[in-house]
DNA sequence: AAAAAAT
């Protein structure tokens, strides 16, 4: 057996790691991020605090509603898997069948995985003043240090192997909510650290849980888990697994991801040897659900991202099948965290179906308030637009990033759109990909792929590729053809000024898209962006009312308040009874080396 | 009207 990075990690790191069966003298190697901090600024282990807060989410009432009858005291599933202490990673499921591969990918070469990431230069001071509303009952106070709160020592392992040292503030409000055991509809840019928001908690919650919660029926290839997390797009829930993977190496959680267009035995498989975090799309859960390969009963967790697409009319029926037609525990009896960076007011209606006395957090919108992104709209009539996109092309052909090819991300309408834009690029010179529903999983994957890495530094996408997937280098997106949501223009952007990066964002604006000029033209002078006088002129005239989000530095607000306190849409700071208001600011002192990040996904 | 999501 190699010794491992991690291992070395855990051997370093201070604060007598419990239950670490130390058979064999490891190296004291301390990696780069690790080097030069103080011993004491580890986070302790298993503060007392942590009895009460694993109170917060003891939802192992809901005995009543499986089958099997018997409370276990013991680990379940067999094996001894957790065997009741943290970090216990040799003993139980995992042994011999398979080595649980290092999602890091440092086993060996430290220095170049490490030397391979570029989170250098983020901006810290960009997040300085970010507003945060809460609103709700008896609301957790934010923390400002991952150490606040006892995650387990195996997860702050990772927490440090991800470099990540301070929570960003979506992270600091959205984590004591849900270690609280509360249900959570949270409103913060794509980009802010939302993945780690609610897979921090899923895990804690799981790992501190296992002992106390009920043993699954015995039911043959039919798998249980705990935690469902759901997104709308496969490359989504690919992502967000990797994540996932991340946070959960060595802790004994098991994340498997399913999601269609890729063959279903490997899948199964997976579920076979043991589930406890379930990551998928709504129809291939539904197909597994429907195969009896899945129960939901055990469910303690349900996490939806870009919830304000899952449950729009394309995917609320199945949301509600999943959620609500099925084994699920109701709301009350799981807890139910809701992310997006836009909640529209009649979406959030529709998802208090599945919360139980919520508590809504709004973060100020990161990517577009922040002036992290130009945004430039230009007017260009539907036949100017190929050769306007190559102007732009060419121009920043010679604008790459330190030897690396900047990347540019198009939108587009339609999937033909797509299909005859890429052809057109490539024919012209341009290397593009393409990216869209109509292709195959494959090639959709592989189009990601050589986007990342250069090969073709163009991706021709339509909304497939609108929301949450975190592609880093994206230096320009352009609207090719600009949506007719101002919601789907906010996540579209949200590609580009990622993690403290500044981007441009370039639309395309021209007569069919009036519909769009008022709340363009709001959004943009709200991000303190220069709104051409034409632009300005198309909005005044514009039929179509004001930006329903009523202006403002969030994306939302909690509906809930909108009826009592509704005086024009800015008075965030009313004196609502139900609301909070915080301010971000003071966790980013500066502190901080080269290659050391914050949590910005 | 379009896109996404199961086979």
């Amino acid at each position: 057996m190699t010794t491992s990075w991690a291992d070395s990690v855990e051997n370093a790191a201070p604060g007598g790691v419990v239950g670490t069966s130390s058979t064999q003298s490891r190296s004291a190697y301390v990696p780069p991020h690790l080097r030069n901090r103080p011993p004491s600024s580890d986070p302790p282990t298993a503060p007392p605090s942590y009895a009460t807060a694993a109170l917060g989410n003891d939802r192992s009432g809901y005995g009543g509603m499986s089958a099997g009858g018997s409370r276990s005291s013991g680990p379940r599933g067999g094996g001894g898997r957790i065997g009741g202490g943290w970090n216990n990673r040799s003993g139980g499921w995992d042994r011999g069948r398979e080595r649980e591969v290092n999602p890091f990918g440092d086993d060996d070469d430290t220095e170049q995985a490490f030397g391979e990431q570029e989170n250098t230069g983020i901006n810290f001071d960009a997040y300085e003043d970010i507003p945060v509303e809460t609103s709700g009952e008896n609301v957790p106070r934010p923390v400002t240090t991952f150490a606040d709160i006892d995650l387990g020592e195996a997860l702050n392992q990772n927490i440090r192997r991800c470099k990540y040292v301070k929570p960003t503030p979506v992270q600091r409000h959205a984590i004591p909510i849900s270690i609280a055991g509360r249900d959570l509809m949270a409103c913060a840019q794509t980009g802010s650290g939302k993945t780690a928001a609610f897979c921090f908690p899923i895990i804690s919650g799981i790992m501190r849980g296992n002992q106390f919660v009920q043993r699954p029926p015995r039911m043959p290839r039919m798998a249980f888990p705990q935690a469902l997390i759901l997104s709308p797009t496969r490359e989504l829930s690919c992502q967000i697994h990797d994540e996932a993977k991340k946070f959960a190496y060595q802790t004994g959680v098991r994340v498997v991801v399913a999601y269609g267009g890729a063959p279903i035995n490997q899948q199964l498989r997976d579920l076979e040897r043991g589930v406890d975090i379930l990551v998928a799309t709504p129809g291939r859960l539904v197909d597994l659900l429907e195969r009896a390969r899945v129960s939901l009963q055990m469910i303690r967790y349900l996490a939806l991202d870009e919830a304000d697409r899952m449950l729009d009319m394309g995917f609320e029926p199945q949301i509600r099948k999943i959620v609500q037609q099925m084994d699920m525990p109701p709301p009350g009896m799981r807890q139910t965290m809701l992310f997006s960076a836009t909640f529209p007011k009649e979406i959030q209606r529709l998802a208090a179906d599945f919360l139980s006395g919520y508590i809504f957090l709004a973060v100020g919108r990161v990517g577009s308030s922040t002036d992290l992104i130009v945004q430039r709209v230009e007017f260009v009539h539907e036949s100017d637009k190929r050769s306007h996109l190559m102007d732009l092309l060419h121009a920043q052909k010679t604008n790459g990033v330190h030897g690396k090819q900047a990347l540019t991300l198009v939108f587009v309408e339609t999937k033909k759109g797509a299909d005859s834009l890429e052809h057109w690029l490539c024919i012209n010179g341009f290397p593009a990909t393409a990216i869209h529903g109509d292709r195959t999983q494959q090639e959709r994957e592989q189009a990601l792929r050589s986007f990342k890495s250069g090969l073709t530094p163009i991706l021709v996408a339509t909304d497939v590729a609108a929301r949450g997937l975190d592609i880093p280098h994206v230096a320009h997106v352009v609207n090719f053809d600009l949506p007719n949501d101002i919601d789907d223009y906010v996540h579209r952007i949200g590609r580009t000024g990622r993690a403290g990066k500044t981007g441009l964002a370039t639309a395309f604006f021209n007569e069919n898209n009036s519909s769009l000029a008022r709340s363009l033209s709001d959004l943009m002078q709200e991000a303190n962006q220069e709104v051409p006088a034409w632009l300005s002129r198309v909005a005044a005239r514009s039929i179509y009312g004001k930006n329903r989000r009523g202006g403002g530095r969030f994306g939302a607000r909690d509906f809930r308040r909108e009826s009592s306190f509704s005086r024009g849409g800015t008075d965030y700071y009313g004196g609502g009874n139900m609301g909070n208001n915080y301010n971000a600011s003071g966790g980013y002192g500066g502190a901080y080396g080269a290659g050391v990040t914050s949590a910005w996904d």
